[in-house]
DNA sequence: TCCATTATCCTCGTGCCACGAGGATAAAAG
DNA sequence: CTTTTATCCTCGTGGCACGAGGATAATGGA
């Protein structure tokens, strides 16, 4: 994934000034609406410095305040908040039936939801449709618009899609997306960054070493270390779901064989009951999933063995990277809900003894089907709070190119 | 791992202040005897801040400067290298059959590097003896030795030895190590270790995101991103060797089943050959291999089986996690180098098609059985130079328990 | 031998950022 | 109306790094 790093830049004297700035803006992110006082308090700022830096971010058109609701005695303070006029992240997932955009702030906070639904037109009729988005909330943004981040339901390399199983794509080129407008476009997976949000401000939240396994077809994820997903050299990292953790004899559509993809999903669940592929794996997967809630006795072994193939899979990626915790997005969580017993046994029966005394809790992710857009914004927010950008952005809202110094009136 | 982490501090004011410092005598590893004026073009000083920072550095018996040899016109220079007071990091790394140790100076270069052979007295004798080696190197180096970094063959958890097949140890606690000196001490994973001295300064060296492979007894190594290894929550990532990818109704030691471990060292030679489990399974895949190259069909078959395991779980982790590049420690050199053609067809047929065409080279460890001992004098390099311990450290050799300001004299 | 050239180092004035003490401000509580 | 509480602002100070200009010490050639 070409996603922005989360550090605070650290190139050069001329961004290395803005170092507490990136300290502060970023602590805005899940710290909503702090006043004035609980920034130096958790920042560990005097008030004084406080003051500079806020004055400053405010010049630089990144914070404003308003002033706080009263609360008991003492000096009414202000609550800091995003500039109304502040620069903006454009997160964008691209899905099986539909993509979604959204335009986020530095506080995290995701403005304009919006769904754009797929006329089965192919990549080149969801890359225009998203092209046209981009250049509509340019035009309404204008300068404000920094960065695009986008989560796609593929196996992304060096920032373009190379194959997808649950898009039916090829390979993609996603440049257009934002050909002409000069805005930095950063592309990830949907899992990772589903990931990147569990352990950012969801189940996972607090992890230090995160492991997210989402379900749809096939199953994606990966480790996010520091609310940094691991992502490789070209960003193809996160593919868990290739790991060869199943039949040896078995072709994946990945080229591989034995793929792990191949026993959790509903292509699995269909193939145990002798069904034919379905078209829609997803859908056939809540079927069947319904079915066996339902008392269908074959529908329930099915959906046992792909939820034992899960279990002991999730397991094995445990004891390789012995993760704080464990989230479930996606089909994951129903499939394990369907049959608990089953998932625990794998689970706790694929673990090196030792992890079995305070094994790892596995959770159901918390932002449901907003996992990859939060993610995506989250990355481009990184993005858009390193040291360079925040001086960059100094230059464009207060029209001194140069950026040559604070400006203290 | 409780291996130190590679950042700067970042802990406060009073370890800011030493940012620059410590770019400096980090940047001292992996370019052994910068002149003052290298440093300055490679850390963008100028070169009055060059000036200003090696001599705070020189008062506080961080570096020294010796004359350098001329060479063309030009006004002589000298060359930065580690105080002859400076602090020092003790590596230790515990194998089968001998332990050792070494003294590593600010450069990364290891000195005295000394041998103790175990005499099969168990845990308790082995460090009972290093417990020693400490305490005299403490006597000799007084406050000097700042930290002790141990490697160990084993899977370790929060800085104990949960179990390791390769020593045949239950669980060990090693705190006892340095007890009474109080230096801190981190404890990791011999393979994992390897894994990050071949990332630094070996065979990997460039790669943002290296795999590294040691087969020894079983299978370890890891990830390493960005110089870091990736241990997880605590400590106990980068056992590989536990993935599911073997045969799962085969049992594994660590009480997991179908372990990679299983099918890719002297013991799994051994199964394919018939032979009864080996006491020495590293040994035996020696003897196999010798057997093998002098044209013994059946020990060549048993390594070819064995070398596709390691291809086909190489190809899976490369899937997984995308690295720029993977080195092969231990005996996984030579068991490629026994059967090349099978490891290449095993490797390339597990990718995923679109790693294909540029895979990540597979490429033999270049620190042979230093790795791990280098390893761990990185990482403890890596904690005695954050900020916070350099200013301690300042405190230490000038006398200035306040460390209230850098001495001007 | 002397001087130009080259490379490096040092000195000193300046700017930026954050600190910290003390005072100012604005509400609630008495 | 005064005290208490919490917050904010002002201003002097100090540390660190920058950058221009000069100083220094070697080589190489006249």
């Amino acid at each position: 994934m070409s996603t922005g790093n989360f550090d605070a830049g650290g190139g050069g004297a001329r961004t290395a000034r803005w170092r507490t700035a990136v300290d502060v803006v970023r602590h805005l992110r899940h710290h909503p609406r702090p006043t004035r006082a609980d920034l130096a308090r958790d920042l560990a700022l005097t008030s004084g410095s406080a003051t500079e830096i806020t004055g400053r971010l405010r010049r630089a058109k990144l914070l404003s305040e308003e002033p706080a609701p009263v609360a008991g005695r003492g000096r009414p303070t202000t609550l800091l908040r995003p500039h109304p006029e502040g620069p903006l992240t454009l997160a964008v997932e691209i899905r099986h039936e539909e993509s979604r955009c959204a335009v986020a702030t530095v506080d995290g906070r995701l403005h304009d939801v919006r769904t754009l639904r797929h006329d089965d037109g192919g990549p080149e009729q969801v890359r225009a449709g998203l092209a046209a988005a981009v250049r509509e909330l340019r035009r309404r943004h204008r300068a404000r618009l920094r960065v695009v981040s986008l989560a796609v339901a593929a196996t992304v390399r060096d920032g373009r899609v190379v194959q997808s199983a649950a898009l039916g794509w090829g390979p993609v080129d996603l440049a257009p997306l934002t050909a002409g407008t000069h805005l930095p476009l950063l592309v990830g997976n949907d899992a990772t960054l589903a990931g990147v949000a569990e352990a950012r401000t969801g189940a996972t939240a607090g992890a230090r070493t995160a492991l997210h396994l989402l379900v749809d077809v096939g199953v994606g994820g990966g480790l996010v270390v520091d609310g940094r997903p691991v992502v490789g050299a070209t960003g193809a990292g996160g593919e868990v779901g290739h790991l060869p953790l199943g039949d040896p004899g078995r072709h994946c559509p990945c080229g591989a064989t034995g793929c792990w993809d191949l026993e959790v999903d509903g292509r699995a669940i269909a193939r145990h009951l002798g069904d034919a592929p379905p078209t829609d794996a997803r859908d056939y997967a809540h079927r069947m999933l319904a079915r066996a809630a339902s008392g269908d006795t074959g529908a329930a072994l099915a959906v046992r063995r792909v939820v034992a193939a899960l279990g002991r899979g999730t397991a094995g990626l445990v004891n390789a990277h012995d993760p704080d915790a464990v989230s479930l997005g996606g089909l994951a969580g129903p499939l394990r809900a369907a049959a608990p017993d089953d998932f625990q046994a794998a689970y706790a029966g694929g673990l090196m003894a030792f992890h079995r005394d305070r094994p790892p809790p596995v959770l159901d992710a918390a932002h449901g089907d907003l996992g990859a857009l939060r993610g995506a914004a989250e990355v481009g927010l990184d993005r858009m709070t390193t040291g360079a950008a925040l001086a960059e952005w100094h230059g464009v809202a207060t029209g001194d190119p140069a950026q040559s110094t604070w400006d203290r009136n």
